[in-house]
RNA sequence: CGGGGCGUAGCGCAGUUUGGUAGCGCGCAUGGUUCGGGACCAUGAGGCCGCGAGUUCGAAUCUCGCCGCUCCGACCA
């Protein structure tokens, strides 16, 4: 079990840094474990949950949307990837090459896939002939592999979860669609169900994904002022379906590359949701991913017909489809309380023989820490508004949060110092590759997106101080 | 790969300066009293002091080498 009176206390005091708080609150809330391996982590029942839940969430959209989930090997020749002359660059110095079985070394090197665009295009170009085959729209749930040289639970280990769609179309202009589609769907699940407020847009050429023509993100802004990038869609063109020799005969005969999709989302979505919402107790879990949603205490659970009406509680909330825990653990109250909120439960329910007496419980909640006496009558309906109330509330103060931290900065010396100071900055950027390095080696903060909204916030280059037409955020990344 | 910090019980640490029986708090186990915000009493288990050499009558402590973890940079979902 967490020792978490120790952990409570510490960063009760503390002035622990955020990155260590972060890596306790991962380990103390049973999360996750680091794997023996370094750079791996284990993720433990509590944490894969989450993601369960996440995935849930998300492949209903993705069915939604008229995505058909697929697998592919993990295991990929690595000639696959030098086909496309930008994607291996990009990832050629992390991947896990395996050169030999036993002692034999292998006539061919296989990757261990740090992304699957190589073989889903390889397999993509058996598969399609015709315009009628067209579009193409496969989702694939599975783990990838990535030889980062320092990582960090859940935001950047050798081995992460994630889903990457992969998506074909006849038009340019489709797949444009699709991608902005899904960034969309990603956009709508941060809010709805992650509670996180997000800032979309499109990256920069220096930024862009290894092989896309054009990529586009979200970014979620962690407590400490620092951005997670926190979703993906690229258009590729045809830039791998030509790579790839994937070629259909179109409705006026002729042989055309499709236009390309892919779109990804990984467990780093639980390190979103930790840095976004958590606080000095610990987690803060956003209700509709949270395992536990509604945790219920027993109160002196010895005397008579405390327990007997806990469980009548679990089983009617069960019912109502909230996800519950009893904890009849042999620990005091106030140490379960405690406990609870490292943990992030939404709603703490105690029952004790006061509150039997009256036909009533004490609901407490983990956003607010707001107690209050509700009737057990119709005790589902109130939980699941509380549910509801929560989520929202914990969106208000998402958006609140991160349209508080951003900065118009008209030149160097306001950006450095809105940048320092824990914000995004939004300023006006000339364009060119040398400002925006520039920023960089000044002040550690990179571009994060150029939003669709483009409404000018000035003329002149924050960096150069030339004529500037292009809206961009900076601000310092995980 | 560079720069800092740290390796002693499951967790957090003291002890190292000045070598001399392996310690503390929490947790864990057993029994009892408790239970509405981190309860209490009693008893108990648990150690290759990161690894390997060396110095010494004697090393957690001194010397040399190695390994691991962690934070900060460079690289990245």
């Amino acid at each position: 079990m967490a020792d978490s009176k120790q952990f409570v206390k510490e960063i009760a005091d503390m002035k622990v840094d955020f990155p260590q708080w972060y890596t306790d609150v991962v380990m103390k809330t049973e999360l996750a474990d680091y794997g023996p391996v370094k750079g791996t982590m284990v993720i433990r029942p509590y944490g894969y949950e989450i993601w369960e839940n996440i995935q849930h969430a998300l492949d209903k959209r993705f069915k939604e949307t008229g995505h058909k989930n697929a697998y592919f090997p993990l295991l990929i020749p690595y000639s696959y990837l030098l086909k496309e002359a930008e994607h291996v660059e990009g990832f050629a110095p992390e991947v896990a090459l395996v050169t030999h079985v036993g002692d034999n070394e292998l006539e061919e090197k296989l990757v261990v896939r740090p992304t699957s665009e190589t073989i889903i295009c390889e397999m993509y170009s058996r598969w399609i002939h015709s315009y009628r085959d067209l579009p193409l729209l496969i989702n694939q749930w599975a783990n990838v592999v990535r030889w980062e040289k320092t990582t960090r639970p859940f935001l950047r280990t050798s081995e992460f979860l994630w889903q990457e769609g992969h998506t074909l179309h006849i038009t340019s202009e489709e797949a444009k669609e699709e991608t902005l589609k899904m960034l969309e769907v990603y956009r709508e699940f941060m809010q709805n169900v992650l509670a996180i407020e997000v800032i979309i847009g499109r990256k920069t050429e220096s930024e862009k994904f290894a092989g896309a023509q054009e990529t586009y993100a979200m970014e979620a802004m962690m407590l400490d002022g620092k951005s997670l990038q926190a979703g993906t869609s690229h258009f590729f063109g045809t830039n791998f379906s030509a790579a790839f020799d994937i070629k259909f005969s179109d409705r006026d005969g002729t042989l055309k590359n499709p236009y390309q999709t892919s779109w990804g989302v990984s467990t780093r979505l639980i390190g979103a949701l930790i840095m976004a919402h958590g606080d000095q107790r610990g987690l803060k879990l956003p209700p509709r991913v949270a395992p536990v949603q509604c945790v219920i205490i027993p109160i002196a659970p010895h005397k008579e017909g405390v327990n007997e009406k806990a469980a009548e509680i679990a089983e009617i909330l069960k019912k109502a489809g909230i996800r519950i825990e009893v904890d009849n653990r042999d620990q005091s109250p106030g140490w379960k309380f405690n406990e609870w909120e490292m943990k992030g439960a939404p709603i703490r329910l105690e029952i004790g023989p006061r509150d039997i007496e009256n036909g009533q419980c004490v609901l407490a909640r983990r956003d607010t820490n707001e107690k209050s006496i509700a009737p057990l009558e119709n005790i589902e309906n109130t939980i699941n508004n509380l549910l509801n109330d929560i989520h929202d509330n914990m969106l208000a103060q998402s958006h609140e949060f991160v349209h508080s931290h951003i900065k118009v900065c008209a030149n160097m010396d306001e950006l450095t110092e809105a940048v320092n100071t824990q914000n995004f900055v939004k300023t006006m950027w000339c364009g060119s590759h040398e400002c925006e390095s520039a920023v960089k080696a000044a002040t550690a903060a990179s571009s994060r997106v150029m939003p669709f909204d483009q409404t000018p916030v000035g003329d002149k280059c924050v960096c150069c101080g030339k004529k500037a037409d292009k809206v961009v955020y900076f601000a310092k990344a995980y």
